[in-house]
DNA sequence: GTAGAATGTTCTACATTGTAGAAACTTTTC
DNA sequence: GAAAAGTTTCTACAATGTAGAACATTCTAC
């Protein structure tokens, strides 16, 4: 049930893109969606290098419609739990922990 | 408001651990509290390395009791910024999103 | 007080993930 | 059918993750 290697904050990111995007998740959309959700500037490559590796990890799947330059992407059940544990395993270290009321240095 | 480089997730890991363990908070109780959490092995030299890092990054200081062969750390006051900041993000990435709810290929 | 065990930190080396941007390919528009 | 717009691929490198052995310190028993 806990298959290892965590996922990495950015492959988090880009599944959960492609899960938001749900039928229109080909590259570009999800890199769309991270900057719209995230207010930061996604890179193209990145998403793309990030994609290409969950699906050799087979987390996700890509298929292209016949003829189509756009290539779409779905999170398979490996993946979905992989994000299932890795969130989690962080709601545990976060439990218990307010930042607010946290004595801090400098 | 929103320092840029997102952490990385044994980053934040660490830095949670570092949190929880308080005043207590040397390399080998940090590693022994991150392994009660989420149940896994971690490495006293990923955790340093890492701490080491967090260190040059000014998210977290060290500092060793006069003679004494531990050495503590305490997450700064940017660091809970880039917890926080961290947090929201993907916080804003997971909302609307129910993993039992959605439909799976394979 | 000292040898050995236990506890803790540092160092080195490498694997994986993150990131950018230009090149290449497809589709659309005129 | 050529230019423009949209999309993907490729290449190269930076940052983060990871392990384990070497080293240092403290503790315990004698």
């Amino acid at each position: 049930m806990t298959s290892d290697a965590p996922l990495g904050v950015f492959e988090e990111q880009v599944m959960l893109g492609v899960i938001r995007t749900g039928d229109e998740a080909y590259g570009m959309n999800v890199r769309r969606e991270l900057e719209r959700v995230t207010g930061r500037e996604v890179s193209i490559g990145a998403v793309y290098a990030t994609l290409d590796r969950l699906e050799a990890k087979g987390l996700v799947t890509s298929r292209r419609a016949p003829g189509g330059a756009r290539r779409t992407f779905a999170v398979m059940r490996p993946g979905m739990v992989m994000l299932a544990e890795t969130r989690a395993i962080r709601e545990r270290l976060w439990r218990g922990i307010d930042l607010a009321r946290l004595p801090v240095l400098a």
